[in-house]
DNA sequence: GACCTATATGTGTCTAGACATCTAATGTAA
DNA sequence: TTACATTAGATGTCTAGACACATATAGGTC
């Protein structure tokens, strides 16, 4: 029950390239639908998960809103507001920086270093499960798709 | 410059697995970024194209809301809603359904096939020109897609 | 018929992606 | 220094995804 063209009831693609568009524009949802039981329950959304991630990468270093942007999965997302959500939550502290003062310096908190690796583990379980290929697939899945964009 | 770890600035990942998803995030982010300027200029989103497809694959038969719905790529999307803008811009029309009243017909109308016949042209082009692989590789990457979902 | 349940669709709300635009601060060159 | 362009970030708007929920209709049971 796994090819793409049961899945959305299509007979034919032009070529295996255009197949492969829908095919990658389908697993993305599926992806994102099957992560979605994960985050829910945490009050944190996927992308808010991937801006902590980021910041923790820092290691106690602040980064600048921008960079954030820069390291994100979706470059066209928009880290500021993304940022002030977090806030809210007190999981990231934003604290003008001195050398530019155009320039917003973001670490994360205790209370969201303990939330990121609380949702990590179960992400990272998670991950494991939902790809059912082996091993070695994956790794060449991975080398195809770095491929792919050139 | 195709490597994930680089695009992204990450070092390392727990396991092939949990990169890969990562990178079927971030690659499905470089599709629409780059599809997105194809769309545009014809005033349609991609999920709007989406839905016209569907529609002309029916060949001239009417097709519920929830029919629709269940071919879509993203199962989670509102057609209500994506019909609605669709019908707005003379695309496709609504029509009671005699036989059940809770139903909706839709059909895509000429405008509308007028309009996905031009779009599709241009993004089935554009869909060979961003997948830098070749053909074989392309058909190995539709295989493990379809093996990944399960 | 009344009653209950299931189904089809529409609507409301929140979050995020995809831009365009605004403001403040900075850098640069005349 | 003034003038201008550039950059960082915030904000506004539209579209869509991810739900919960409301409404209307259909089907079945008593």
């Amino acid at each position: 029950m796994g090819k793409i063209e049961e899945a959305i009831q299509q007979r034919e693609f032009k070529d295996p390239f255009n197949k492969l568009v829908v095919n990658l524009l389908y697993t993305h949802s599926y992806l994102v639908a099957a992560q979605a039981t994960l985050f829910k329950p945490n009050d944190i959304s996927p992308e808010q998960y991937n801006v902590l991630r980021i910041l923790r990468g820092q290691k106690g270093a602040p980064i600048t809103v921008s960079s954030i942007q820069e390291r994100m999965l979706n470059k066209m997302s928009n880290a500021s507001r993304l940022v002030e959500k977090l806030k809210n939550k007190g999981l990231v502290e934003r604290s003008e920086c001195s050398k530019d003062r155009r320039q917003v310096d973001i670490l994360i908190t205790e209370k969201g270093m303990e939330l990121l690796c609380l949702v990590e583990k179960s992400v990272e379980d998670f991950n494991q499960k939902i790809v059912h290929l082996t091993e070695d697939e994956a790794i060449q899945l991975n080398d195809l798709l770095d491929k792919l964009r050139g």
